[in-house]
DNA sequence: TATTGTTATACTCTATAACTATA
DNA sequence: TATAGTTATAGAGTATAACAATA
């Protein structure tokens, strides 16, 4: 009683985690819009809060993405006063990217929005599968972004 | 020991469901480049193996995008020969969209794709997981989608 | 006048490539 | 010469608005 073929990708749980992945990612970004934050923005402040990075480079690799998108999502940060660049004095070319205090208190406003869309969300959830998923995520995100 | 309050959107279902699902999807339109078609021509073709429509623009409102871009989907699948527009005679602004035996063969090809990464993916969660990932799928996926 | 489909246009996102400063 | 960061540019994707045909 495994899976058996599925007559379309509706059948599978990779095409419809796409789906529902996308649509979650467009509604986040809109709840998102009076703290001028993205998604992005959101991702690299978690990393920067859970991890640290040694430089704008290490950054792109943990998230992902190029390093001039690194730059962009950097400045604006910055320009919320979210976080401020420091030149490594060993090596002036690297900068490190620190969270200012006005940094992690967007983080907890961006946390609490997650935090409202998994109340209306997964409310429809029983608990038992409710854990279940968020186990499956955990495990099927990619190392480098946790 | 429900839910505490996370630290981090990192914390929460629906961020860490989006990170996944944005990344499921680039990486499913990546397998499908031989196919010529991107993720959003396969929910197309779903929607009208599973469902039928009337019209594109009943088929827009089941995929949640834009009536034009329907017409661009549509044009690209019938390029392909994998469906082609057939005029309602009751009322001629109306075309059906009509999978093809082409197109059945395609999205049967799409099926298989996404079967794969299915396997690639879900491969490292106990079978309980994943059914209950695939339940909450099931459950959380706005109908119309469905 | 309202609706379907289409076309034209513009905007967002993000990558690639070119460039600067430092090593 | 190689690397970190930055800037410039280009392409993909998709929405909005204008338009055409039909009702």
């Amino acid at each position: 009683m495994a899976t058996e073929k599925p007559a379309t990708p509706m059948g599978t749980v990779s095409f419809r985690l796409g789906l529902l992945g996308v649509a979650q990612d467009a509604l986040y970004s809109a709840r998102l819009t009076d703290l001028d934050l993205k998604p992005k923005h959101v991702a690299l402040l978690c990393v920067l809060r859970l991890h640290g990075a040694e430089s704008q480079m290490e950054l792109a690799r943990l998230l992902g993405v190029a390093p001039s998108l690194v730059v962009l999502l950097a400045d604006h940060l910055e320009g919320l006063g979210a976080l401020h660049r420091v030149r490594d004095p060993a090596d002036r070319r690297r900068q490190s990217l620190r969270l200012t205090d006005a940094g992690l208190r967007l983080l907890e406003s961006a946390t609490e929005v997650a935090a409202q869309l998994d109340r209306e969300i997964v409310a429809g959830l029983p608990a038992a599968e409710r854990a279940a998923l968020s186990n499956a995520l955990d495990r099927l995100l990619p190392p480098r972004a946790r």
